[in-house]
DNA sequence: GTCTATAATTTGATAGAC
DNA sequence: GTCTATCAAATTATAGAC
C-alpha cells in the first residue's frame, strides 16, 4: 500500500508538483481515505521524502556501473531515461521540476534533490573519461533536464530527441 | 498598483511556482487587501496570464534584434540574463519553473509559456546564422534552462557560469 | 480603488472506534 | 490498517459600503 500511495504521488508531483496534489487525491487513487495516507506519511513533507529517496534510488540503479558502458552509450543510456519520461510517461523528471520549486520546497527535500543530480552528473562524468572530447558531465545533465521541459511545453518530443542525438555526435570515443 | 502586484507575484512565482503565492501574499506586500487584488485582477488565471505576458514582453525587450549580435555574443547576452537571475535574482526563470508545472496549469497560461520558449529560440537561431558551427538554438536553450535549475539547487553559481562559457566556447564565428 | 465581511471549498492533520 | 468525524487554517472569489 506504502508503494500504492508513493506511486500516485509520484505521478501527480511529476505533473503538477509539490503543491499539485493533496492527501485525498491519493487517497481516492488508492482506494482508502486521506487518514489512511496519513498513517503511512504523517506529513507531506516525509511523503515527498519517501518520494524523493525512491527515485533516485531508482534512477541510480537504472543507471547501473558507468565504467560498463562507453561514453556514447552511456549519453544514450541516460538520455534514454529522459526520453521515457517524456514520450511513455508524459511526465517531468521529479528532481527537475522540484529543483524547479526549490524556493518553496520543506527543508529536508532540497538536500535530497540537490544529491539527485550529483548522483547522475558524478555517474556521466565516470562513463566520459575515456572520451578524447566531450561537454562537461553537468552541462549534459542541464541540456537533458531543459530539453525536457522545453519538450513537454511545446509538445514536440523531437526537441528532446534531438538534443540526445546531437549530444551523443559531440563525444568522441 | 497593478505593477506593483505583478512585481510581488513574479517574485514569488519565481521561488515556488503557480501554487506558491496567494492573493493574500500579494496583498500583504504591496500594502491593500485581497479583495482589492482581485479587482485589478479577477482571478488567478487572469493574474498569472498578465505575469507570462509583462514577463516575456520584457525579455522581448531584453533581447532585442537578434541581427545586431554576432554569434558569440548573442550567447553572452542570453547567457547575461540567466546568469543574472541565479546571482542578482536568485530567482528561477518564469516560464521554466511554469513548464516544469505545465501540467498543472491552466489552459490559457499554457500557450504562453510556449511562446516563450519560441520567442528565445527564434531570437537566437537568428542571431546564430552567420556563425561557421554551432549548437542548435533549442539546445542553448535547454542548457541554459537546465543549467539555472541545477545551479540555483545545488547553490553553486559557477555551474551555470561554466556552461555559458563552454558553450560561447563551441561557437566558431 | 479600497475596504469589511463572508461564502464556499480545499488543505494538512488529528482523535478515537473497530 | 482503515475507518468516521472533525478541526483549524488557508484558498479563491464575491457582495456591498465608502
Amino acid at each position: 500500500m506504502k508503494e500504492a500511495i508513493l506511486d500516485a504521488a509520484e505521478s501527480r508531483a511529476r505533473r503538477a508538483g509539490y503543491d499539485g496534489f493533496s492527501f485525498r487525491d491519493l487517497a481516492e487513487e488508492v482506494g482508502i481515505t486521506s487518514a489512511s495516507v496519513h498513517y503511512h506519511f504523517p506529513t507531506k513533507e516525509r511523503l515527498v521524502e519517501a518520494l524523493t529517496r525512491r527515485y533516485v534510488d531508482r534512477t541510480a540503479l537504472y543507471l547501473g556501473d558507468p565504467s560498463a558502458l562507453r561514453p556514447r552509450a552511456a549519453v544514450r543510456h541516460l538520455g534514454a531515461l529522459f526520453i521515457r519520461a517524456n514520450e511513455v510517461e508524459d511526465r517531468m523528471c521529479l528532481c527537475g521540476l522540484l529543483a524547479a520549486e526549490g524556493g518553496g520546497l520543506p527543508e529536508q527535500v532540497r538536500p535530497q534533490v540537490a544529491a539527485f543530480f550529483d548522483l547522475v552528473a558524478k555517474w556521466l562524468g565516470v562513463a566520459l573519461r575515456p572520451a578524447k572530447t566531450a561537454p562537461r558531465a553537468v552541462e549534459i545533465v542541464a541540456a537533458l533536464e531543459g530539453g525536457l521541459l522545453i519538450s513537454r511545453i511545446r509538445q514536440d518530443p523531437a526537441i528532446l530527441r534531438g538534443i540526445v542525438s546531437e549530444t551523443v555526435k559531440r563525444i568522441e570515443e
